[in-house]
DNA sequence: TTGAATGGCGAA
DNA sequence: TCGCCATTCAAA
């Protein structure tokens, strides 16, 4: 008789304990991906392990339906990782597993990812030209036109230019003038690089000796502010590590817009190592093939957004952050993860070197760097050398003198730049027209009805909306309290602002870049596009545009109203204004052209202009971490917040005083705070409320959390109100 | 989370 | 007493 197996199953459901299920006679390994019967319906399943014993009482024991043997299995450390994840974010262990597999994985059915392949022109195709294409076969023109332009294009690409490719392309590839190559296939022999490879500075070889000679587990904090050549670091440090070995390497970045800037980068400088990308653009089957692709080290680098972080790399010797200040690596939903600090423990678990890079790095990460917990290696100078920092300037707006909320200091500025043909970048971090909707007799102001929040005009669509739930109204002309036909928008939107510069500068040709301008796809790319072809003078944007872009002909920033950042409640908000600043400033003259930045401010003096005049982030975080040492906020605390919400607050304050309590009984040396609404203490027609647990030392937090959460959990409002335990919380 | 089981309560 | 809704509980 052969001896019974039971196995042990994580399930996508929201109790954090594994199920045992009976092999059914079939030969199971750990990591598999299994169907199994679950109440009355099917789940997927992935086998944690296989064991000679279970507590389950046998008649309670169903076997699983189907096993899919075929496919590689998850391997033990990726299993390790999420399980600290789960533990560490308090987050269901199976949720969190199946959380971090494509969503193809999720499925009942087996996963297939049909063949990609990418296309390129033939040399008979090169020599025959366009000429050769019948004139009236206009799409094959534009294919044909686009692989002139591109060594080759995936099957994404493609779809983008056209829907109906595929038979263009079928034709093109019969006369022999397009060759298709299987995407596996090219990963093994990828295009020979033409990119020149740069000489690096000082700072640069100094950082790059330092990160070599290291082995195992190190951190290094590279900062290095915008144009000091962090890509290029990162560009010998793959091809050092990955050419020793099979290596393979995770590069995170924060938003997908950037995925594709740095990949393009990568290929080029780095042809011989084959990559994927992962983000949550791609297409399921693309996004499958890549995570395979991972899985199987075949791809030797994964750059991705944060949920890459959690891709099975088995021979993975590198990590590198970019950008790790961003907010974006912290997921606000499901399992709250911050994916630079779970890079970081992968790394550590893994004893590989990880390196996080930044102009202006998040205080956490500074203060490691400062306590000898991470390397600290700076890239001072741009690199490029006839570049030069901008100049930066505050323009005193505390006396008024604004028309339309512009100095004329920064008028003059921009009129400036337009009769030398230099571009302009009004940065304003407000989209609509106007924020508010007043009425002048009453002061009544148009709000949210869902949200505690105002909404936003939009003229030229005529509707009034909210930015935090997207409801949307038309725009009213008479006020509803008092009847006054006479409303006003009041304050500046990136519309109003494009408005009132079209009708300042007549001739001038203006693009407003903001969420709204660029819903339709590709349309950034696009606009970008056209900036760099010199077809934009002024452009005027949100915080869209201070991230990653290049403009070399740009040479005045105008940053428009930033004053509520500097005295907002939350502890965080001067360290990411600086942030974002430092970052616009970063697209002011990068060239051979010396940029200048204007911030109009009604407070010139405060000592966050003073740093950022100076692009001094240092001093800036110096005083800063002072300031978080007194008041004993993060990185000298460990926060754990604990949200709720519900259609009633009575309910969510019920909860959080329960849960307050309950902590206080539990808690040693943890501070818990009263339960408080949020800034936003409504949203989505939901009440909300929250309550702050705080220590010096992550373990008693850890201790209390797993008590707190389980008597969360079975309290008899668990089912009525949506609560969730954030974990280094970054927003309150 | 989902789906089944339980129990309260108004209508018949 | 039936049937409907809301609440509660188990899931291997």
């Amino acid at each position: 008789m052969t001896r019974q197996h039971f196995l042990k199953i994580a399930l996508d459901v929201p109790l954090d304990r594994l199920f045992d299920y009976l092999d059914g006679g079939l030969e199971i390994a750990p990591g598999q991906r299994v169907v199994v019967p679950f109440g009355r319906r099917k789940q997927i399943g992935i086998v944690v392990e296989v064991s000679d014993h279970s507590d389950v009482p046998a008649d309670k024991l169903k076997s699983i339906l189907q096993a899919f043997s075929n496919e590689p299995p998850l391997d033990a450390e990726t299993f390790a990782l999420l399980r600290f994840c789960a533990d560490y974010y308090q987050y269901p262990y199976g949720q969190a597993l199946l959380s971090a597999l494509p969503t193809r994985l999720r499925q009942t059915e087996p996963a297939v990812s049909r063949k990609q392949h990418v296309y390129a022109l033939t040399d008979a195709g090169r020599a025959a030209g366009m000429e050769s294409i019948p004139l009236r076969k206009a799409l094959q023109w534009r294919l044909f036109a686009a692989l002139l332009q591109n060594a080759e294009l995936s099957e994404a690409a493609l779809a983008e230019l056209s829907s109906g490719w595929r038979k263009a392309m079928q034709v093109l590839t019969e006369c022999g003038w397009v060759q298709a190559t299987e995407v596996l296939a090219r990963l093994k022999n990828s295009i020979k690089a033409s990119a020149t490879e740069p000489e690096l500075n000082q700072d640069q070889i100094q950082a790059l000796q330092a990160m070599c000679e290291t082995q195992g587990f190190k951190p290094w904090l590279l900062h290095g502010i915008t144009g000091s050549g962090k890509t290029e670091v990162y560009i010998r440090l793959l091809q050092s590590v990955l050419a020793a070995n099979d290596g393979q390497a995770l590069v995170l970045v924060p938003e997908i817009n950037l995925t594709p800037q740095l990949e393009a980068r990568f290929r080029s400088r780095l042809p011989e190592f084959p990559m994927v990308s992962l983000h949550s653009n791609l297409s399921e089957s693309e996004r499958l093939l890549n995570w395979r692709l991972a899985q199987s080290g075949q791809a030797r680098i994964v750059i991705g957004t944060r949920l890459a972080v959690f891709t099975p790399m088995p021979e993975l010797r590198m990590v590198i952050v970019d950008e790790e200040h961003d907010g974006s690596y912290k997921q606000q939903d499901g399992m709250r993860y911050h994916a630079r600090d779970v890079a970081l423990m992968r790394a550590k678990r893994r004893n590989v070197p990880i390196v996080l890079g930044s102009a202006t790095p998040a205080l956490e990460t500074w203060h490691n760097a400062h306590t000898g917990k991470y390397g600290l290696l700076k890239l001072a100078d741009r690199a490029v050398l006839t570049a030069k920092l901008p100049n930066i300037r505050c323009i005193d707006v505390s006396k008024g003198g604004t028309q339309d909320g512009l100095s004329p200091i920064l008028v003059e500025a921009m009129r400036e730049r337009l009769t030398r043909g230099e571009q302009s970048l009004l940065f304003i971090n407000r989209r609509g027209y106007a924020p508010v909707l007043l009425c002048s007799a009453c002061n009544w102001i148009a709000p949210c009805s869902r949200c505690s929040s105002r909404l936003v005009v939009h003229l030229r669509q005529g509707r009034l909306r909210c930015h935090h739930c997207g409801h949307e109204e038309k725009i009213t002309r008479q006020c509803p309290s008092c009847g006054n036909p006479d409303l006003h928008p009041t304050g500046h939107g990136t519309q109003r602002l494009e408005a009132t510069l079209a009708a300042l500068f007549p001739e001038a040709r203006i693009l407003r870049v903001d969420r709204d301008s660029t819903r339709r796809k590709h349309a950034l790319t696009d606009m970008l596009t056209a900036v760099h072809a010199d077809e934009v003078d002024i452009l005027v944007g949100t915080q869209m545009l201070a991230k990653g872009h290049d403009f070399p002909n740009l040479t005045l920033v105008g940053v428009m109203d930033t004053d509520s950042a500097l005295f907002s409640p939350d502890f965080r908000a001067a360290e990411r204004l600086f942030a974002q600043l430092m970052q616009v400033a970063g697209r002011a003259g990068r060239a051979d052209k010396a940029g200048e930045v204007l911030i109009q401010t009604a407070f010139p003096d405060h000592a966050l202009f003073n740093a950022l005049r100076e692009q001094n982030y240092a001093a800036y975080a110096q005083q800063l971490l002072q300031e978080r040492r007194q008041t004993q906020f993060p990185p000298y605390a460990y926060m754990v917040l604990l949200r709720a919400e519900a259609n009633d607050y009575g309910m969510v304050q019920r909860f959080l005083t329960y849960a307050a309590d309950k902590a206080r009984e539990l808690s040693e040396k943890v501070t818990i705070y009263d339960p408080v609404r949020p800034q936003m203490e409504r949203l989505k027609g939901m009440e909300r409320g929250h309550l702050l647990i705080q220590a010096n030392s992550r373990p008693p937090l850890q201790r209390l959390l797993k008590t707190l959460v389980a008597n969360l959990s079975a309290h008899p409002l668990n089912a009525k109100i949506r609560w969730a335990v954030d974990v280094d919380p970054l927003e309150f």
